[in-house]
DNA sequence: CATAAATTTGTAATAATTATAATATTCTAT
DNA sequence: ATAGAATATTATAATTATTACAAATTTATG
């Protein structure tokens, strides 16, 4: 395990995770990419690395990191999960032309909650939609 | 078709869509219900009263409004897909222990976009997660 | 009526996720 | 070090929401 690896390794174990290797790659992966990738991107991309890895340990190894409080679903797309470490609050774009999910910054405090008087409310999202500039420069230049 | 039904049809004509039983009917529940019904909640309310509706075609109807933009898809959900009528602009809640989803007034235009200059936006919305007044009481007395 | 166009229906296919049980790994105490 | 217990991983099968497709039905039009 590498240099980088050790440091998320400790971050799982003060997490009370065990941190295994799967697990600690599955991490890395969200980490690194900041892609919001789903299950089975993450799969695709391990498996070259871990052969014997399945996709049930990449679904498990998502839902503890959730339960946990270290990553969280991001649910803009219309039929599958996707996943994110990133901590600060933002908001997600996404491309309706290339699917592509971009981060924003958003001052999610700034939203008004009038109307939820008496609500517990634990997570804000965000989520806008449209076309990025390079879909729109795409369009304009015939497509 | 009674009455108010008299009003949705014309309403589907409108927007140039033939207005047949099956149509105003899931457009009915969408509009009385406010309910942010899934597909299967559709299906499962209309069969009773149009015993041979298809599921398929509560699909094919949702798809045609959405397309038109008659209705939009909500995705608060992990793993389905739920329906709204596009009335004013609002956000959507919903409660983590009893799933109800609540609508509350959200001035979306006042959130800022910096970050996403050059990108068209075309849809914004605004998803909250925690616990309704009812099932904290409820947890609050011992549940 | 007759024909064409559009809609509905039932069935099957697809795809993401979860359940389950067997296998493998890791931890702990001796 | 090693046996036994606890935990993780794996493979397979089951579940569920949605979509694809083609046949049957309904509706519009000449």
């Amino acid at each position: 395990m590498d240099n980088s690896s050790q440091g998320l390794a400790n971050y799982l174990q003060c997490n009370n995770i065990r941190p295994t290797y799967p697990r600690v790659k599955v991490l890395e992966f969200l980490v690194v990419q900041q892609n919001h990738p789903t299950a089975e991107d993450i799969y695709l991309h391990l498996v070259r690395e871990i052969p014997s890895l399945s996709k049930t340990t990449v679904y498990n190894t998502l839902k503890l990191l959730v339960d946990r409080g270290l990553a969280k679903v991001v649910n803009i797309e219309e039929n599958e999960m996707r996943y994110d470490v990133i901590l600060t609050k933002h908001g997600h774009f996404k491309c309706e032309s290339c699917g592509k999910i971009v981060d924003f910054p958003v001052n999610i405090e700034d939203i008004g909650t009038e109307g939820l008087d008496g609500f517990k409310i634990h997570e804000k999202d965000v989520l806008f939609r449209g076309v990025c500039p390079q879909c729109l420069g795409r369009e304009k230049n015939g497509g």
